[in-house]
DNA sequence: CTTCATTTGTTCGTATGTATC
DNA sequence: CGATACATACGAACAAATGAA
């Protein structure tokens, strides 16, 4: 029985009372007290739980169950893909590639969850992707909205957090590569909005070809790169 | 600053000297000579680099890179699933969902890839597999073999440990639920040989009919126990 | 096989910063 | 503003595992 037990003791003390995200954890001295460890070995389980997004610290305030995000595939993965000076245009590639594959996978589900139905939500943001496009400027957040909402109305939860979390492993990424990026953010903009009108006109034809478009640019650069 | 950027200290260190995985790291009382933190501040750091496997802690020996695997996701997705005695049967249905799609999405890449060639590791899967199936006996290695080699070939490390990850965590959360398990052992075991035969002879809708028949039993037990 | 140095694992005590009431 | 509760950080000491002499 080391620190490994001591997680799993918190994990089944969560369980046990089955407490909710946002739900109080005993504070440090509790656990201390109530597990028969110390104030360091508790610290640390605390600290591997926080890392896996299972409990949420606020300074000053307390220990709370987190909301089991994947953020620590989102870290684990970024350091993987920013390590190797070498080999990260690889896993970039990897990366764009799943997602592509991810987008083409949904194409059924997003298309009969569109079809017939207007979304204010996404016209906004294609509209403002558009207008941003015109003027050369980038438009991240809007882009990570419009894929979530896409997504939304799948009936799976899992599936949109995953693909959400590839989108920030993407983004985390591409920066810290020094790549002159052609942006194409004309083609981009306009493959967001042939998406979406793709699935409100139950086109599933067009929105594989419009998921094709959007991808198009950066892979075919990270292939020209590849050749080098 | 403090602990949060003595994590992003010791990654930059990985990182500057381009460690590779199995390459070890300084040891506790350097990193706190380095980094001038106490040795409390550093073990916290590396315990949390060590939850994502950017390290890995050798008792008695040091520490070294680790691989970078997707083990912190299984964890966290595995806890999320076997957490809520009400929700969990729709978490794993989401996991087993993702499975099934993601199988799906690789459809092309995996018949392209296993056409006209014959795999005699899989082979040998198989028939363990129906050798199993006769017997009533599980067959769990070999399927999670089986699906980690039918994808190798498809040229995306990354794709391939991410239906390995979601195998890991379907198989975690399943014995949790205290489910009347159908097995259909015999199913399984010949849809598993249906994706092979089919990628072999480049039958991309066999292939397609043989993922849904590897799920099946799966979500009909699901949905019919959602109605009670 | 034993011994010994090295390294991580665990614990305690203390001091400090921070949020809440 | 003060008081309280809590997390954060530090340092020293001892235990346990590993590997090499």
């Amino acid at each position: 029985m080391r620190r490994s037990t001591t997680v799993e003791q918190i994990k089944h003390l969560i369980m046990q009372r089955g407490l909710r995200p946002g739900d109080a954890i005993p504070t440090e001295a509790e656990l201390c007290h109530d597990l028969g460890v110390s104030r360091s070995s508790v610290r640390e389980a605390i600290r591997t739980l926080a890392t896996l997004d299972i409990v949420e610290v606020r300074h000053g305030h307390g220990t709370v169950v987190g909301n089991m995000s994947l953020a620590p595939l989102v870290e684990t993965l970024v350091f993987r893909g920013a390590l190797a000076p070498g080999d990260d245009l690889e896993a970039l590639r990897e990366v764009i590639e799943l997602r592509r594959v991810l987008d083409l996978a949904f194409t059924d589900a997003v298309v009969a969850a569109h079809e017939g139905k207007s979304n204010p939500v996404l016209e906004r943001l294609v509209a403002q992707m558009a207008e941003c496009a015109e003027k050369e400027e980038p438009f991240l957040s809007e882009d990570r909205l419009f894929h979530s909402e896409l997504l939304s109305p799948i009936g799976n939860p899992l599936a949109v957090q995953l693909v959400a979390a590839f989108w920030d492993i993407h983004t985390a990424v591409l920066p810290k590569l020094d790549l002159v990026l052609p942006a194409d953010l004309r083609q981009t903009a306009n493959a967001h909005g042939d998406l979406y009108r793709s699935a409100q006109r139950g086109d599933a034809e067009g929105y594989r070809s419009a998921v094709l478009d959007h991808y198009e640019p950066l892979l075919r650069m990270l292939n020209r790169k590849s050749k080098n």
